[in-house]
DNA sequence: CTTGTTCCTGTAGTTACTACAGGATGTATG
DNA sequence: CATACATCCTGTAGTAACTACAGGAACAAG
């Protein structure tokens, strides 16, 4: 069991942001100790973890919470679990596409830098040309 | 050249985000018509493209602004477009290897899901424990 | 017992949009 | 040509997801 200020620490993610989380009900109530202050485990290190990692991928909110609902839901059948996990995976998916696209132009470019040629960036048209 | 509601129609930016851009800097002050009205061109559709996907994969404005530096602006020394790439391409490396991390765990559920097996995610752990 | 750190609640500021309000201009139709 | 309706303009206000205080209580070290 710890503070607020370890959780934070162990988790990367600010106090304040864990607050917020809390009130706008992405985490549930933490349990309080007998002077008032939150008490976490290691359950919400993980947790919050994950959400940093998810918001920092381009999910918003809404994502993350159908996410966490997904592994802490276990009442969810099956069928509605799979169409979320699906869901998800088709974004993730895009994702993975433009990111590859991206990388090999970024790449191309440091390469082309390399050898001391000039410039000639095509980061721009990489994406905007995709789905 | 097309309006305004036509180019946020081709690039998939609303309206109201592209007059955003512009008072903040993303984008060039638009040409205007003799009517007072912006006008634009191909260039713009695509650049405004790339914008949308580069902040859906999770980089933010200021990123973007660097993104779109690399590529319009000629007088950067190979030196430090190398930089700026180089330093991108981190980004998107680790964005790439958290995805496909929780790509495979995604994918792993949908097919548990389908063999009929009780449900069994691990989203949360799988991304948690990366760097 | 003082000093410094950590915590609390509550509110205000920031980023990146998004949604009007109120008014001018453009286009299509009877 | 008049009237309707869409599209544009500026400017301001609202929203999502934080982030940063302010003012005060509580704990821990010396």
């Amino acid at each position: 069991m710890m503070p607020i200020g370890t959780l934070a620490k162990q988790s990367g993610v600010h106090i304040e942001t864990i607050r917020y989380y809390e009130r706008v009900g992405v985490l549930p109530k933490a349990l309080r100790a007998a002077n008032g202050r939150r008490i976490y485990g290691q359950q919400d290190v993980r947790r919050l973890a994950f959400i940093r990692h998810a918001r920092d991928l381009g999910f918003e909110l809404a994502s993350v919470r159908a996410l966490l609902a997904l592994q802490e839901t276990p009442e969810l059948s099956c069928k509605s679990a799979s169409d979320l996990a699906s869901a998800q995976l088709l974004a993730v998916e895009s994702r993975l596409s433009r990111l590859n696209v991206l990388r090999d132009e970024l790449k191309r470019m440091v390469r082309s830098c390399k050898n001391g040629r000039v410039m000639d960036c095509r980061v721009i048209d990489a994406l905007s040309t995709m789905v």
